[in-house]
DNA sequence: TCTACATTACTTGCATACAAGCTTGTACGT
DNA sequence: ACGTACAAGCTTGTATGCAAGTAATGTAGA
């Protein structure tokens, strides 16, 4: 038995880990059925994920995970420069021992699932890692904040087909952590901007048409030039 | 007939006008009555709401409008001054006179209140400055973030009972415009960061009693010493 | 008078039932 | 053969009903 958090919480990680694409159908009654619940439970927790933007409802038709525009896959990126930016500026003069500590680990756990775990896992970490920088600073409000803008940018990688490399990420990481030892904050919050940079600009090389189920529809029916390396089945 | 937008509008309307006060109870059917639809609906306009923060339900008991401890106010307002001060830092070097214009006309707007209208209406166009300045920037989703965070720390404000005046603020926000009009981005960004300091400062003078209900009892039972100016009936 | 306990009223938690609407499939008319 | 009308099935939208738990009240006993 499962209780809205625990809905609420799996669609988010699901989306963290790129297991769930935008545009993608979430049926109320197979989502109770998945989760030996009621629809009533469902929906109140997708109308919570409705309030943090990751889901939207077409009436009469279902829910469905949000695709953002590119305007919108921009704005979400500036959002996220403007938050992580301003946040790191505002430690200027604080003791961060324990947070470059915590941080540090954090990447070690980030390398290993390069290596080892699978691709949900390490599109997980290396979102978690901006929640994990908020937190370690104290800031609870905009750990929550950063959670769900990462998620959202997660989404827009997965839209867009963001080129951007796993192991380029986790290096960026480790340099701002650097930085940050170095005390060097402003140099941090540059590398910072950077990074996020560099992750935008992986964007917008192919643009998904109009509808979702259009697009869906139609790398369904193009199978042959489909550059897929293999099919498991079917 | 009511839909779930209207509700939550209007929940945090009244948060933002400071109708609403920090532990105030709203109750299911109370709200289903009021608004003429069934709990369903008020239950789903609830969750949102509980998802964005402004709310809290203690299971079998009832919800209640979030009562933020002073720690809490502090971290809302630590990332107010992030991502206030991040937006700012973040248009360097962009053309400002359409947003000057329309600032301007917002102040204006704030003024007239000053004068003009009730206390729900000053305290609603002082916060939602801080949001049309992120949407006049072409934010939408720090304008969203914005409308939740400067929600909070007006309940804070409600609970903490801030003593920064209105026409303060509204001289504030008249001195950053003119800052973004001189072309001196940072120096606004100054502004704005000392700006919510001093309304921060305003806080922790007095602390609210232990349970609401006590404390709005005894609100209620001091007509006496009251000093509202006065009661229109009952 | 004060305390312990049973009862009662009220509130949320969750599921189910029904209404409204969209999509699809089919048959009929042209 | 083609287009339209109609009907069936599935999905969401909303309301209602019942279960579970809390708080308050009244009552009996010391």
């Amino acid at each position: 038995m499962a209780t809205q958090s625990d809905i609420t919480h799996r669609v988010v990680e699901s989306i963290l880990g790129q297991r769930l694409a935008p545009g993608e159908r979430l049926g109320e009654q197979a989502l109770a059925d998945h989760f030996g619940v009621s629809r009533t439970l469902i929906r109140e927790a997708l109308m919570q994920l409705q309030a943090r933007g990751f889901v939207e409802v077409r009436t009469r038709k279902g829910w469905y995970v949000v695709e953002p525009s590119l305007d919108e896959a921009r704005d979400a990126f500036a959002a996220r420069r403007a938050v992580e930016g301003g946040m790191l500026r505002q430690t200027e003069g604080r003791p961060l021992q324990a947070v470059i500590r915590k941080l540090r680990q954090h990447i070690k756990d980030e390398e290993h699932a390069l290596d080892d775990s699978d691709a949900a896992t390490r599109a997980f970490l290396l979102s978690d890692f901006h929640v994990c920088l908020a937190a370690c600073l104290g800031h609870r409000v905009l750990a929550d904040i950063l959670r769900d803008l990462t998620a959202r940018t997660t989404i827009v990688a997965t839209l867009y087909q963001s080129s951007h490399d796993a192991r380029a990420s986790c290096a960026d990481h480790a340099r701002i952590v650097d930085m940050l030892d170095c005390g060097d904050i402003v140099g941090a919050e540059r590398l910072m901007l950077e990074h996020l940079g560099s992750v935008e600009s992986g964007l917008g090389k192919s643009i998904p048409t109009q509808s979702d189920d259009r697009q869906r529809l139609r790398a369904t029916l193009a199978p042959v030039s489909k550059p897929e390396p293999r099919l498991a089945s079917g």
